[in-house]
DNA sequence: CAGTGAGCGAGCTTCCGCTTGACTT
């Protein structure tokens, strides 16, 4: 038996480790937390100075037993989690569930996987940090008061099942916020003018700096410049340079991967977790942007045997965000040699990204030479401006190069990377045309998973393991949606000068179109608000960096934790009695104005299966007999910014269009879109179709193809029950069992199932203990 | 998947941060 046991968070790191301490360490890992508070009400003894009560969830039971019963044989047992606050608590919880003696323990941490850095741990051992193991228990305290006492809150105010927290609840903020931004935006129009120098290669742009906002200014302007002389009036030329940015962080991996990859922040880590575990990459969660000392050296030796010397220039970066707790290095290669691995397309990809961004970080600059030219005008006393850049040398070009969030104004705007010809001050230039379009500004972006990403790091709310929960969490209640979202067109003016003779039309562009952006929904938008009302504080944007520098007061032992916690827990407390008692039920209620033939008022508000439209008051005391009319707002629709229009004409459907066979077709929309109810059955709409205009033989026809499908896909059906279908599916044929879908095992033919067969697979499959992750399970029930 | 929307009440939901694993129709 080995006389060290060394225990880390991450087993493929124990892997590594192992390797480079030999035989005397057994090194094996925690998987992370293993204890955490019991999730009942009594975790935390608010009577008793924040007593806490912990738990070793069930899925830990097996770690921590084999860990206990190693360590027992164990000599000296060598606690090596993080070195964070969270790393100094798995010690701490390590220290006392496996029942550790101080006279054989010690604690050591190091920030990369390098043996000298791990030897040098090794001379160097600590007792445990106290103070930081303090810190981390005043956060975790304080999220599971905040939340499990918010939570309830929402429940009883708004509906069931939602939740708030430190963290998601800012998420939600800043989406709901930044939709409103973009409701309010009032797009504001002007006329960009662009003049064309030169013929063919030697043709350049200019741009007029100033837009004008009346089209009759810009028409002046253009009629000004028919027949005037194009001078050279200066001509500049400066250097100018690009750095790399730095290696990659969790944040940053997952930005640039959403932008360059298109990858969803939860598949970049995914991925990364594979590439992690396979050896080729460091570790992924991470908001260090520090390399080491080996690591910088192989960079080195790989630029310059790859490219060259002129191309290698060390770098060191400091970490920019507020939180950083550095205890690991950055995400890099393992193997700077490795230009690309084996693995699937995905894994290949990301791998690329990251050792190009890793290379990149330790590349010279790459150097551009600016010229700007000012071109005078003899009839106006504007000036237009010219740009151009040549790249002299590529430096760390020659491998990466960064995206940004920000899109082109319009595609023709790329001038400012133009070449420009060789010009003299003083030249007379040769316009070609000139043109003025009519442009628009902006509202703000929305945000993708990866921007939201990027503004809680900066926030420091947060960390490199939650991002990506913390994004599905947002979505799973409900609160945010990722959507595909149609833009509208929009008719803009185009005014053109060529050959002394201006020509004006008008063209339509499709804008605000959107692809996997973050939605606010109704829920979101209405928790939000009343978050804001009642709980200003935790729902503030610098709640976290405020409670963060207490919890570094206690780590530094200035601060005792159960009277910081004290002090936050009082006043919060009784705000949510208080809220619990006297606040109304939120139902984001808006009244919309009169039914135009009714009288009757029309709202909208959020309710049990979610937002609707109302049409008259609710029932009275007096009397029961009336009953307002309902109707449930479509996808992509808001309580927030639905008209009094939108709203009617949520009222024409559901619609009867006809009858066939004896039975009416009614026209609905539903979850997935507009339908054609028949006889129990159900056909979905084609895309274009609208629905108020379907006609009673359209309908006909439609149900008929459906049924023509349908029985294309039919393999049997059976004279014992009509309800029982053999079909064959997108994943293999399968058994229709009333609601019951059961697919069929390989070694059965599906043509030769007989009733007695289909039963009794559906028998066996509705009683087998469901498989699989325990969150699905869960779910079911 | 798909038409509902009052109010009652039982029993349930919920946080953040550290890890990986083993899954869906």
């Amino acid at each position: 038996m080995a006389k060290n046991l060394l225990i880390v968070e991450s087993p493929a790191k124990a892997k590594t480790i192992e390797g480079y301490l030999g035989k005397d360490f057994t090194v094996k890992s925690s998987y992370g937390h293993i204890r955490d508070l019991v999730k009942s009400e009594d975790a935390i003894d608010i009577a008793n100075n924040f007593k806490q009560t912990y738990e070793v969830p069930a899925d830990k039971k097996q770690v921590v037993s084999e860990l206990k019963k190693l360590a027992k044989e164990a000599e000296t047992v060598w606690l090596a989690s993080d070195e964070d606050r969270e790393g100094e608590a798995i010690s701490w919880h390590l220290f006392d569930t496996l029942n550790l003696k101080d006279a054989n323990t010690k604690r050591i941490v190091f920030h990369e996987i390098t043996k000298p850095a791990i030897m040098a741990a090794i001379e160097n051992p600590r007792k445990i940090n106290y103070n930081l193991v303090n810190a981390q228990q005043a956060r975790r305290v304080l999220d599971r008061l905040v939340g499990f006492e918010l939570s309830p809150v929402l429940w009883k105010k708004v509906k069931p099942s939602l939740s708030a927290g430190r963290v998601q609840s800012v998420a939600v903020r800043i989406i709901v916020e930044r939709e409103r931004e973009i409701n309010k935006f009032q797009s504001e129009a002007a006329f960009k003018i662009v003049a064309i120098f030169g013929k063919g290669r030697q043709a350049f742009k200019a741009e007029l700096a100033e837009r004008y906002s009346k089209q009759e200014d810009a028409e002046k302007f253009l009629q000004d410049c028919i027949g005037a002389d194009f001078t050279v009036n200066s001509l500049e030329t400066r250097p100018t340079k690009r750095s790399p940015a730095a290696p990659f962080t969790t944040s940053t991996l997952q930005q640039e991967a959403s932008r360059k990859l298109g990858y969803s922040v939860s598949r970049t880590m995914q991925i990364a977790q594979r590439l992690y575990e396979s050896g080729h990459i460091t570790y992924m969660r991470t908001d260090s942007v520090n390399l080491s000392e080996t690591a910088l050296a192989s960079a080195a030796n790989e630029i310059t045997t790859a490219y060259g010397n002129q191309y290698y220039q060390q770098r060191k970066y400091k970490t920019k965000s507020a939180g950083a707790q550095e205890a690991h290095e950055a995400i890099r290669p393992t193997y700077f040699a490795n230009h690309t691995i084996d693995g699937d397309g995905s894994e290949k990809r990301l791998y690329e990204l990251i050792w190009k961004r890793a290379i990149a970080s330790q590349m010279s600059e790459a150097q551009f030479e600016k010229t700007t030219a000012k071109i005078g005008i003899s009839t106006r006393k504007e000036e237009l401006t010219a740009n151009g850049e040549v790249m002299k040398f590529d430096g760390f070009l020659k491998v990466y190069l960064e995206s940004n969030d920000e899109e082109e104004d319009t595609p023709q705007d790329d001038s400012d990377n133009a070449i420009l010809p060789p010009l003299s001050k003083g030249q007379r230039l040769e316009l070609e045309e000139m043109s003025a379009t009519e442009r628009f500004s902006r509202p703000p972006a929305r945000y993708t998973e990866a921007s939201l990403v990027k503004k809680l790091e900066e926030l420091g709310i947060g960390r490199p393991s939650t991002y990506a929960p913390t994004i599905s969490t947002i979505q799973n209640r409900g609160y945010v949606v990722k959507e595909e979202r149609e833009g509208k067109t929009r008719k803009f003016r185009v005014l053109t000068l060529k050959d002394a003779n201006i020509a004006k039309e008008e063209r339509t562009e499709n804008t605000g179109a959107e692809r996997g952006k973050l939605f606010p929904t109704d829920i979101g938008a209405v928790v939000n608000d009343f978050l804001v009302q009642h709980f200003k504080g935790i729902v503030d944007f610098n709640f976290t960096a405020k409670v963060e520098k207490q919890f570094d007061e206690i780590a530094a032992g200035l601060e005792e934790w159960t009277n910081m916690i004290g002090n936050f827990y009082k006043p919060f407390h009784a705000d949510v009695e208080n809220t619990m008692e006297t606040a109304d039920k939120a139902t984001g209620i808006r009244e919309l104005g009169i039914h135009p033939e009714k009288g009757e008022k029309v709202s909208v508000r959020i309710g049990r299966y979610g937002p609707f439209v109302q049409i008259g008051e609710n029932a009275s005391d007096d009397n029961k007999e009336y009953k307002p009319q309902y109707a449930s707002l479509r996808n992509g629709q808001s309580i927030e910014t639905i008209t009094l229009d939108e709203a009617l004409e949520l009222f024409k459907l559901p619609k009867v269009v006809g009858e066939f066979e004896g039975k009416t077709m009614k026209v609905a929309i539903g979850r997935f879109g507009p339908y054609i109810s028949h006889n129990s059955a159900f056909v979905s709409l084609p895309k274009g179709v609208d629905p108020l205009d379907v006609t009673e033989e359209q309908a006909i026809e439609l149900i008929q193809e459906k049924r023509k499908k349908d029985a294309e896909k039919l393999i049997k059906a059976f004279d014992e029950d009509p309800t029982v279908k053999v079909l064959n599916g997108r994943f293999g044929p399968y058994i229709e069992f009333g609601k019951q879908n059961v697919k069929i095992p390989k070694d059965k033919d599906p043509k030769e199932l007989t009733y007695e067969e289909c039963k009794a697979l559906a028998d066996a499959d509705s009683k087998a203990p469901k498989k699989g992750g325990k969150k699905f399970a869960k779910k079911k029930k």
